[in-house]
RNA sequence: CGGGACGUAGCGCAGCUUGGUAGCGCGCAGCGUUCGGGACGCUGAGGUCGUGGGUUCAAGUCCCACCGUCCCGACCA
């Protein structure tokens, strides 16, 4: 390609700070556009970037065995109705109705659509599957940010396995898991896998594949000793077991007037009240249900686990009136004791828990020497807290570090759950009617391309490994003008398009550092700088933009070197 | 949805407080000089000042409504 014919419109001045980096380095350097909230062209550049993440992710896909499919966008409400997400999905689902008055959707994920197609297998000996297909999904994510990372419209690789046997689904994660490694490390990514919560999609097992970077928005803890890795949804940690009286008199309320918060009463009563000697009682409406969530009062609630473990599809703080009518005080004198018509969820940190301090649920008062066993109706025990960076390891009691990352990948089992909402049931081997076993991988592809470029950029711009690169090498002339530059350029960019390389030429004319700036901000992997200064003594540069190396080689080997060291940078 | 900010030339912005001829930088076009790390001179093109309404002799500027974009939070496969 000649630069001078490619649409590669460079912003020389630069955008807000605030953007991710990936947001401001593809934008600046024409990858994408925007041209609403979340929505983004792919430009020319972008597009060949994108199509080699395409490539990687189909190639190793189709190691797996799997079979590409592709789904329509628009699915009638009625599979989303059968499923029991029409209405769970809510305000995310983009949803219109069509001039027959039919209601549809976008799709915003493909369990539906799969598990109908899976209704036309019919016996085990088809088994095992893997079905996936590279497809746009649509979400109207309240708050699309940091350019292409969140998107309301954007491309996901999204497979499913089939099978009978809850082993094959376990074979199918493990070879989903190697794959997704394997895809990445060619992106040139090392993304880490962590535990994380599957969300309301329910299911057994759920991994994130994380790329370290400011620009994410999830949480993640590691440990510094061993391998422990986990999203803070899911993290737990090795909490200090604090000495309780054994002997204990009954609960009596006590005067506290005007404190409303746990630091005020560990204040007040320094001796009795600290705050791992209180109980932080919160308020919560779980789908409609008010429930009172217990925590230790120096622990904080990880709401995405009070999800998990109550199998609610929504969670939120319950309005302090809607508190007065449960509990019949306000916020800062809240407790679970006495309480026998609310579902009480406790943090196991809690558990077997004497002498603490809580809220009467009268204003003003609190009750001491509360035994939580033997005096609170605790409904269930649960893993509820938030971990705090600096806590120790669950494995091995390291020391827990908490980075943020961004979620390139997610791969999970899903179970039964559509194929039996959708009838994709089979029979096995002893003629008995089985539901198909299912489980779920994405990956997102412009997400992947912003990750690529927040781990690997510069101050100059973005360095693309060459396995994604947009072109392999950009043969750049110094003094465009000069007939012999223009006639080594042409040969030179000819050669090496003829042997297979993916070259764009630079031909503009225009002074060097703008030609150097360009390329470096673009990212191309190899640059071939070729002016007369050089062609003088035989030479052309090799410019190299990891690293910025230079080497001045002999014009006769310079065709035969890039197109070595390209071959052996190709992943 | 709550809080905040912004919307003026392709891009980045000033002008608004105190209403009176729409500006700057970059980019773009032409000519010339330069040119192995973001050159310079001269000339020039380019604007419904987000939209609608109101106040006024007069609105980019003041008032109201709406739309859009960004940030924080809520939310979120």
């Amino acid at each position: 390609m000649h630069w001078s014919h490619a649409f590669i419109p460079t912003l020389r001045d630069d955008p807000s700070d605030a953007e991710a980096i990936s947001h401001r380095l593809l934008v600046r350097g024409g990858f994408v556009r925007q041209l609403s909230a979340g929505h983004y062209s792919v430009l020319p550049l972008g597009r060949r970037v994108y199509d080699k993440i395409f490539r990687i992710i189909k190639e190793e896909m189709d190691v797996l065995g799997g079979q590409q499919f592709h789904l329509p966008a628009i699915h009638p409400a009625e599979i989303w109705r059968k499923s029991g997400r029409w209405e769970v999905m809510g305000d995310e689902m983009f949803r219109f109705i069509d001039r027959k008055g039919a209601e549809n959707a976008l799709g915003m994920t493909h369990e539906e659509v799969f598990a109908i197609l899976a209704t036309e297998l019919f016996s085990y000996r088809q088994f095992p599957q893997i079905w996936y297909q590279i497809q746009t999904k649509f979400r109207d994510e309240p708050r699309p940010k940091s350019g292409v990372l969140r998107m309301r419209e954007f491309t996901m690789k999204d497979s499913y396995s089939l099978d009978v046997e809850r082993s094959g689904l376990d074979s199918a994660f493990v070879l989903h898991h190697q794959a997704y490694v394997r895809m990445f490390q060619r992106m040139g990514m090392q993304p880490v896998d962590v535990e994380a919560s599957s969300g309301s999609m329910g299911g057994s097992e759920s991994v994130e594949f994380m790329v370290r970077s400011d620009a994410g928005e999830d949480w993640i803890v590691t440990c510094d000793k061993c391998d422990y890795r986990a999203n803070v949804e899911r993290a737990t940690s090795a909490v200090a077991t604090v000495e309780d009286p054994a002997e204990l008199p009954l609960p009596e309320t006590f005067a506290t007037p005007e404190i409303r918060t746990i630091k005020a009463l560990a204040a007040a009563f320094p001796d009795e009240a600290s705050p791992d000697h209180q109980i932080k009682t919160l308020v919560y409406v779980l789908d409609g249900n008010v429930t009172l969530v217990l925590m230790r009062g120096d622990h904080d609630l990880q709401e995405q686990k009070l999800l998990d473990v109550s199998g609610a599809l929504n969670a939120r703080p319950a309005t302090p009136e809607e508190i007065v009518v449960a509990l019949g005080a306000s916020p800062g004198s809240l407790g679970g004791l006495g309480v026998v018509d609310l579902e009480i969820v406790a943090d196991s940190a809690l558990k077997g828990r004497r002498g603490l301090v809580t809220g009467a649920n009268i204003d003003d008062m609190h009750y001491r020497n509360v035994d939580v066993d033997r005096d609170i109706k605790v409904g269930r025990w649960e893993d509820l807290r938030a971990v705090k960076a600096g806590e120790a390891c669950p494995i091995d009691g390291g020391v827990l570090d908490i980075w943020k990352g961004i979620e390139v990948g997610h791969i999970f089992k899903l179970g039964t759950r559509y194929s039996e909402a959708m009838g994709a049931t089979i029979q096995d081997e002893n003629g008995q009617a089985v539901p198909i076993i299912m489980g779920s991988y994405g990956i997102g592809l412009e997400r992947s391309m912003a990750a690529i470029v927040e781990s690997s950029n510069d101050e100059r711009g973005i360095i693309w490994p060459v396995s994604v690169a947009p072109y392999e090498v950009v043969v750049s002339t110094v003094r465009a003008d000069d007939e012999r530059v223009i006639a080594t350029g042409a040969n030179m960019y000819r050669a090496l398009s003829e042997a297979g390389v993916e070259v764009l030429y630079d031909d503009r004319v225009e002074r060097p550092g703008v030609k150097f700036a360009d390329a470096e901000l673009i990212g191309i992997p190899f640059r071939i700088t070729i002016g007369p200064k050089g062609l003088d003594a035989g030479t052309v540069e090799l410019n190299v933009r990891r690293g910025l190396e230079t080497h001045e080689i002999s014009l006769g080997d310079a065709v035969e070197m890039v197109v070595s060291r390209v071959e052996e940078a190709r992943l």
